[in-house]
DNA sequence: ATAAAAACATGTTATATAACACAAATATAC
DNA sequence: GTATATTTGTGTTATATAACATGTTTTTAT
């Protein structure tokens, strides 16, 4: 059996990311190399669970995770999409809370693993680590209150263009500058946008027909881009 | 014409606001007394706007404020209310950008203003203010993950129950240990709610008809609090 | 290679809630 | 103190979308 790095096909370095070892001072950056550890995550395996406790800081090195909440008779709720390299978890550990959602890899991921008192001890000596954090969480609550207002008040097209939108701008498009890099299921899809899957499929469709996408598989071409933020402004 | 001071009966002092002032080294508390402004508003003032840019840190140290953004066809969704004493506005000066909702004082108001500078030195030389905003952010990004999930999944009457628990809890009851301490219009209470005027009212009318709670104007009693987190979980 | 399960697709029906209409009560302004 | 505007209240209708049903295709497991 080949190890994690032959399998990843190269060696995860937390210095490759630079969030937070970047703006380190050079004690503390030594200091890091010795205190963090390399998880590997195959597609679909998860990497917390709401109501768990947080006992360090997850960053995403590699790959891409759906983050969701489990809300009325199960229903899952998507909350958030996170593409490398991003702070994972992070809500809980500086709420001195549990989980309050689930994270799970969609694609084989890298994550380092920082623990708790590490991670505050660092941001105690280096104000651009805490300033990155609050970076990252106003970041995220204007995205969420976005969504909120997005999800409640835009009709279906319009949720699903925005996020159909929101993907492409968190993973890009693959080489083709027209394929969004990442494929979700249609089940996913709908409980990223608040819709029932059929609602999904038969929307997606519309838009194929529109010529605002193309759809093969999982594989989505965004050929309108301009289109769609119109669906997505209307609501 | 009589002076703030005496209109609000009480000399409002940044002392008061613990989660900065109380963890503040001797030299940072004396750094900060010489450089906060105080503001006073009235009922129904603007405290900021939709895409204005904050310019320092707002401290909501007496009075109750509510947060909203202006949606589709500028039907306003409340994203947050206010009790003392909260920081007010700082997503958008963290994240360094335009503020995404508006904030109204909803009674009389007294904020204490820490210019950007200020308050970013007082982050970097003291880690617990850090610790407290991140925090804040923590906190409020649960709630506002939960809140979605609420707003988009529960029915109605799950809705309305769910919102009137979060005044009680926000705001407290009043003496009577019945009424909850906080007076919002219809209006205010549906686009907290995400549903329209009408069906707020309607609701609220059968909680009345159930003995859930009891309503006499603005003033709302809360009679059965079990019941009505049953309602709440029930969706 | 075959069976079983999961994902995808589409048509039909049911329903929660918005939209509309209008009346009464209350607050605000002159 | 009267007029005007705003808020509250209730009944009716329209509609977006969930729920359901059923078939097909694709993936996974043995």
């Amino acid at each position: 059996m080949p190890n994690r790095d032959e399998e990843f096909g190269f060696v995860p370095d937390i210095k490759d990311f630079p969030q937070l070892y970047s703006v380190l001072s050079e004690g503390d950056k030594g200091f890091l190399m010795e205190n963090y550890d390399i998880r590997y995550y195959k597609k679909g395996e998860k990497i917390y669970t709401e109501g768990e406790k947080p006992k360090g800081l997850l960053c995403l090195g590699k790959g891409k995770v759906k983050v969701y909440k489990s809300g009325i008779g199960g229903k899952e709720q998507i909350v958030r999409m996170v593409a490398a390299s991003g702070f994972l978890g992070y809500r809980a550990l500086f709420a001195d809370d549990m989980h309050i959602a689930s994270a799970v890899a969609i694609d084989e991921c890298v994550i380092f693993f920082i623990p708790k008192d590490i991670i505050f001890k660092l941001i105690s000596s280096n104000k651009k680590v805490c300033m990155n954090i609050l970076k990252s969480f106003a970041t995220e609550l204007g995205f969420t209150r976005y969504r909120t207002v997005s999800l409640t008040q835009k009709h279906i097209r319009g949720r699903l263009a925005e996020s159909l939108l929101y993907l492409l701008e968190i993973y890009g498009y693959e080489e083709d500058g027209q394929t969004v890099n990442v494929q979700l299921s249609r089940e996913d899809i709908a409980n990223f946008s608040n819709m029932t899957t059929s609602n999904a499929i038969r929307t997606l469709s519309t838009f194929v027909n529109e010529d605002v996408i193309a759809v093969n598989g999982r594989f989505i071409k965004i050929l309108k881009e301009e289109k769609l933020e119109r669906i997505s402004d209307l609501g």
